[in-house]
DNA sequence: AATACACATGAACAGTCATTCATGTATTCG
DNA sequence: CGAATACATGAATGACTGTTCATGTGTATT
């Protein structure tokens, strides 16, 4: 075995033990199912439109102008995900967001954007 | 016109001005393309290899066991998204993370993902 | 009970995307 | 210069996904 620096010695160990270093399968399944989820345009601005107020299916569809089955479907995706949390009132449901974290990592990402964009 | 109570009106203007309330096409666009990129379990792997260490582009092969073809394909579109930048070493090419914005963004879906998961 | 309204869901289709294979470019070494 | 190494890029393809259309389910109204 030659000789060689500590660093070199470490980031060859950092290298063969990646895998170890970072999240498994499934978490990481779980995280890239929610960025998956928020990379779509149309759910965006849903995530969007809750975080300004608590909007009904109808709501949503009037105020994006979007078809009511497409906010379904868009809403499905996102209930499974636990972003969002409907509650039936009468014929209605109302939509809100399930937590104010997801406001903030827009916020982050946002922010990270308008840095990129020059 | 009927009476009705002040948030009830309120509510109904938001509705009708959600799409003023919401960022707009070309601004959701950057942002959803970085939530788009970071929800490839590949390329979010490659972030999180970033994460721990600067690597070069044969150091994420070995590391992460990807062909070198599908690393620079991913390394590209991370790119172009200044999520990472790449700087030659004769002829190496080491990347690491744009900007560390970018690791907590991952710490917070995480922590919604994990809060999520039951 | 019948109709209407609000929302959910299934199927299908078009467009998008991740991966692979092949090839090209840049840099170092002999 | 020529060979080898490290990385980038174009094309092709199989898989996935967003949207629409059609239909189903639940709730209120008359």
């Amino acid at each position: 075995m030659g000789l060689r620096m500590n660093s070199e010695l470490k980031h060859d160990t950092i290298v063969k033990n990646l895998t170890t270093l970072i999240p498994q399968d499934d978490e990481l399944g779980r995280i890239t199912a929610i960025f998956k989820a928020l990379g779509d345009p149309t759910r965006a601005r849903i995530i969007y439109a809750l975080g300004v107020s608590k909007l009904s299916v109808s709501e949503l569809e009037r105020g994006l102008g979007l078809t009511q089955s497409n906010i379904s479907h868009q809403l499905s995706v996102l209930r499974q995900l636990q972003l969002v949390i409907g509650t039936r009132s009468g014929r209605n449901v109302h939509y809100q967001l399930a937590d104010k974290h997801i406001i903030s990592i827009f916020q982050q990402v946002a922010a990270h954007a308008e840095e990129a964009g020059k």
